[in-house]
DNA sequence: GCTTGAAGGTGGCATAGACCAATGTGGCCG
DNA sequence: CGGCCACATTGGTCTATGCCACCTTCAAGC
């Protein structure tokens, strides 16, 4: 009955700290004690213990399976630079990329899809949603919107057989030329949990991306989130001092203003990688 | 006192529909009802309550107080692209960057980061923990590892002052050349919400940087993490049909390959978006 | 009029207990 | 011997409740 509070330690960050010296002692895939045992020997009531293992698990330190029981996670991913041997070492690419449509609509564009294809909100676009695999498990889901106008027709088939921006060159004459792309970090809810198979609140990629044709016509608006465990963006850099070009106010992710300000990006490539 | 279950579908997801609601009719910055006044009206426990409203205060549309309430997070960042007036405008860079020294220490390096450095486990290296803000606001935590040969002296005024790289080029000889760098998302744990402020299990990005210098060996490892609602990385990519130059099994992040294979980054640009 | 402090409301943490759902196992029965 | 079902175990969800820390407010005191 007693409560913590002025001990000045949360009594679950005493939990997960036990949990962790559980953990570095097991090999990847052993299973843990179960929480009515963990709880009971720790002296903690059961929805502490899990509120501690819950952080392990968005922390992809441990899995819990129902019914069976909490096992060690098979890989961190904060460790999985370690593989390149070398500096200069470009990491290889992922494996066998497949999608699966989910959803195939014409709806009404709306306030916020509108306003980013620049047309009415109660123009039609065409709403896309499709699951993308790579070696046969869910990687990201992507929402794709494009004006419908551009493309009177568009049928699974197509989608499923080609390049979409291909498809858009040969018949219906648009070209796609450039797009502006943000990347942030965010967590996955319910939904989207369940059809990427990882468990709620686990860290995802949110990108976003507006693509236009060469007249600088909105072409479409892709809304994608990718799963956090199993995805990652690699980049080269080049900070030699010989190309002082950027613009002032623009800098490298990762790298702040101060300790340089040249430098370019060479070389950009994603690995979705198979543990 | 009876259960959901059987009924298929969560009590806290209908709760958070419901809140979604609220937050809908609302404004940025506008409170929501209290805890267990909403517990009381949707005959909920607190605690269930509180799950929900825990997805969607890690999601950044809600934000908690103590002791004052709850109310609409000031921006979405599903909404933050839509400051674009244009495909081809590229967002305005952050505010003023500025650091604070967190630590500064000779260690051991062991096993983790002596492999990444090419160095023994029990070689010196020195430890940087950095503290970085945006107009006063902290953005990110930096851990720097810089093998202790390189740099026989650093005081923290040389690293408060100036940029490292030039003072690793003036006064140690050492040219730093390039980066590999990766970039991830996760979520923060206890101790790094307290010092970005944000909640514990926000979203965040990793990103984890080895610089070597021209001869090809490793200078420093950086492992950083930022503030999921703060910052993101924009990008602007140009897809004409002209440079076709990418490797087999390089593709753009948040563009899987199938849709086109050419292409190539011409700008990378970050905002840390100051609310 | 200004300061101060007690009261009430808010979110934060934790407990104990109940029931449901999924899994694996072992004994029973054919 | 083989298949099937009941049971024990594990994680998943929810309720009801208590106390603490923090903030705002407002009234009493200087």
């Amino acid at each position: 009955m007693e409560n913590n509070s002025s001990g000045a330690v949360l009594k679950r960050e005493r939990v997960r700290e036990f949990l962790l010296g559980l953990i570095e002692v097991r090999s990847p895939g052993d299973a843990i004690p179960s929480e009515r045992t963990l709880s009971a020997e720790l002296g903690v009531s059961r929805p502490t213990l899990r509120a501690a293992v819950d952080e392990l698990v968005a922390t992809g330190q441990l899995v819990r399976e129902h019914g069976r029981g909490m096992f060690v996670a098979p890989a961190k991913i904060t460790q999985e630079l370690v593989s390149d041997d070398a500096a200069v070492a470009v990491p290889r690419a992922g494996g066998a990329w497949s999608s699966r449509l989910l959803r195939l609509d014409t709806i009404r564009a709306g306030a916020r899809i509108g306003r980013k294809l620049r047309v009415s909100p109660a123009a039609e676009v065409v709403y896309i949603a499709r699951l993308r695999l790579v070696d046969g498990t869910p990687m990201a889901i992507e929402h794709l919107h494009i004006p419908a106008a551009l493309v009177p027709s568009l049928s699974p088939r197509e989608l499923e057989a080609g390049d979409l921006y291909d498809h858009l060159r040969e018949h219906h004459q648009v070209h796609v030329d450039q797009a502006v792309q943000s990347i942030e970090p965010t967590v996955v809810n319910e939904a989207e949990a369940g059809v990427l198979d990882v468990p709620v609140l686990s860290p995802a990629l949110l990108i976003e991306r507006l693509t236009t044709d060469t007249a600088g016509h909105p072409v479409e608006y892709v809304h994608s989130v990718y799963r956090g465990d199993r995805y990652r963006i690699v980049s080269r850099l080049a900070l030699g001092v010989t190309a002082p070009h950027s613009r002032p106010g623009s800098h490298h992710p990762g790298i702040p203003p101060g300790d340089f300000a040249h430098g370019d990006i060479i070389t950009s490539s994603t690995t979705g990688d198979a543990r």
